[in-house]
DNA sequence: TGCATATATGAGCAAGTATTCATATTATAA
DNA sequence: TTATAATATGAATACTTGCTCATATATGCA
């Protein structure tokens, strides 16, 4: 009997957590679908995701200190881009596999 | 002015973000990491994750509930095993992106 | 039957989360 | 300066989560 080993350290694991979880609301998930098809100001996206200016002030908060987004100021409005193409990818992906045929088909 | 339109509907974004969140655990992901290696019961589980038989008994029944895995039983043995390729590819794509730049959370 | 092993479950709890309200900060304009 | 708009922050709250301990259920074997 050959032992098994965690093919995965704390720490990968931990950082992985992380990213998911970032992704695991849906105030978050939303966010981000308007994100990546470019970037937005805040009253837009609290108007488009439909929660108060300050909720999502708090959510980009976390996405901000995640790496997910970033910011850039242009008068009196801040403008949120996504900042990661990994989570375009996740995000692309999840969302192919909710039923939403976005990339190429598998055979199951 | 043209109005955007939230490109994503309330139930999808639901449905994503409790996958993420499914994934968002550092325990979860270590089981996930073992199972895509193939099936396991739930003491070697157990040991190969370090947290208690309770501990891991729990967090598979939040996988079983999510139906990303399926079990198996033989004699006084459950066997799970991965029961969602989506789970997989997200697994796969995530970790093939640690490494980068997921930061640390709560900073300013 | 009785006992050991494997797994699941429930209670309890410490810690974390998402939201709103009120307020602070920052920038622009009058 | 004062007023207004856009964004951020802190506190409070209700809710959730992950863990351990103790116990329950299920299977196998003597």
């Amino acid at each position: 009997m050959e032992k098994r080993k965690l093919p995965i350290d704390c720490e990968t694991a931990e950082q992985m957590a992380w990213a998911f979880q970032g992704l695991g609301d849906a105030t978050r998930i939303k966010l981000i679908a308007v994100l990546i098809e470019g970037e937005s100001n805040v009253t837009d996206l609290a108007d488009l995701v439909g929660v108060s200016q300050s909720g999502v002030s708090h959510q980009l908060r976390v996405l901000r200190n995640l790496r997910f987004v970033s910011t850039r100021r242009e008068g009196q409005q801040i403008f949120y881009r996504i900042d990661d193409e990994h989570i375009t990818d996740l995000y692309k992906l999840a969302y192919a596999h909710s039923g939403h045929q976005l990339a190429e088909e598998e055979n199951v």
